[in-house]
DNA sequence: ATAATTAATACGAATGTTCGTTTTAATTTA
DNA sequence: TAAATTAAAACGAACATTCGTATTAATTAT
């Protein structure tokens, strides 16, 4: 009967850094800006994190935890191999659309200038996850047969691209217009070809 | 008939923030150690350089230039247009193994952190430059007709992927091996489909 | 009363940059 | 040839600023 009414801190300084270390830069966001930002003291914001870097860590677990929460709900809501590789690009697309710095902080910011021993993200869990499915699929014989790597990066890279393309504004339109047609192409590159199977209409 | 015999001082400043803003990020590397790494003076570099930024805008512009080179001259030596696409994934699978960090400097450096104004990496000259022989390629048939955003995020994206993983050292050994396999899967999902030839052996 | 939050101040370390000076090498003058 | 002059190159201590962090005492909320 409380917690609804008030924004946590947590939750302020969440959505004020997530904000602002992608747009302009964990270096360039000082904690002066953070306080001013959120409205809360110097003091408050020390409270709640011992440095500015765990700030960052926080970040960075919620922001994965968030995105491979939101693709297993969309997976699980699939049915069959070719609809698990669709929902996981309608899922990345929605997410940057909807959430496009929350998407940027865990493809883009460099983590490396701040948070020198975190994972990059392109191993974190959201796409350990979906490397984990596709290892299987290829086990399974529904992936042509293929060293995993190589079947990752043609399922995964073309997605991220739009993606990074879009974060970049070089796509000035809803890239969710595009899910069918990268999909398509997706399932051309590595997928088994079944003879009386149509993929495209 | 001299200056082969010492490294000019750009050259050297060229190389040393190559090598470190990519390793440990363009805010951790001061102007104390680039003055400590190259054995100059803070006030040669200031001699040479106005700011720290523009620096790192030389290296930038430096560093896309000369990948644009080294692919347009691998491009220049391909036959068809199967053999071009084979030539840019072997050049820049050959550029990652050989220069990484001018690579890394080139895909991942977050430049909004202090090149604000610079174009994203993926919109810049050797980027566009494959862009446009594939926009080329749609209109005279080879591709199967799609969106360009499509048929770029198809060829390039598995690509840039794969060097992604190789540089945040994901992949431990030499991501040439990929080069055939990964040629493959795009050739797959972009080219239009000719009956009588096979693509892979 | 305890915990949470504020506001203000202060701290030392690190930052990018400046600037007066020195070194070096080439050119000019004598 | 030797001395004088010049200008570019290199130097590095010092500067003002900003940073993350610490400390304080006062206030508010539970």
């Amino acid at each position: 009967m409380n917690k609804k009414i008030k924004k946590s801190v947590k939750t302020k300084i969440f959505e004020y850094c997530i904000e602002n270390f992608s747009r302009i830069g964990y270096n360039n966001v000082g904690v002066r800006n953070i306080s001013e930002g959120t409205g809360l003291s110097i003091g408050a914001i020390y409270y709640y994190f011992p440095s500015k870097e765990k700030i960052a860590r926080f970040l960075y677990d919620t922001a994965t935890e968030l995105i491979l929460e939101n693709i297993k709900k969309s997976v699980g809501e699939a049915r069959g191999d070719e609809e698990v590789i669709k929902s996981i690009i309608v899922e990345l697309f929605r997410l940057t659309e909807e959430s496009p710095r929350l998407m940027e902080y865990a493809l883009y910011v460099k983590h490396k200038d701040f948070l020198p021993d975190v994972l990059p993200v392109c191993s974190s869990k959201p796409f350990e996850y979906i490397k984990s499915f596709m290892r299987k699929k290829i086990e399974e014989g529904v992936f042509e047969d293929m060293d995993i790597v190589v079947a990752s990066a043609l399922v995964m890279g073309p997605i991220i691209r739009i993606v990074q393309l879009r974060l970049d504004n070089l796509l000035k339109d809803d890239i969710r217009k595009y899910a069918v047609p990268i999909f398509e192409g997706i399932i051309k590159s590595t997928f088994k070809k079944v003879a009386n199977k149509k993929i495209s209409k």
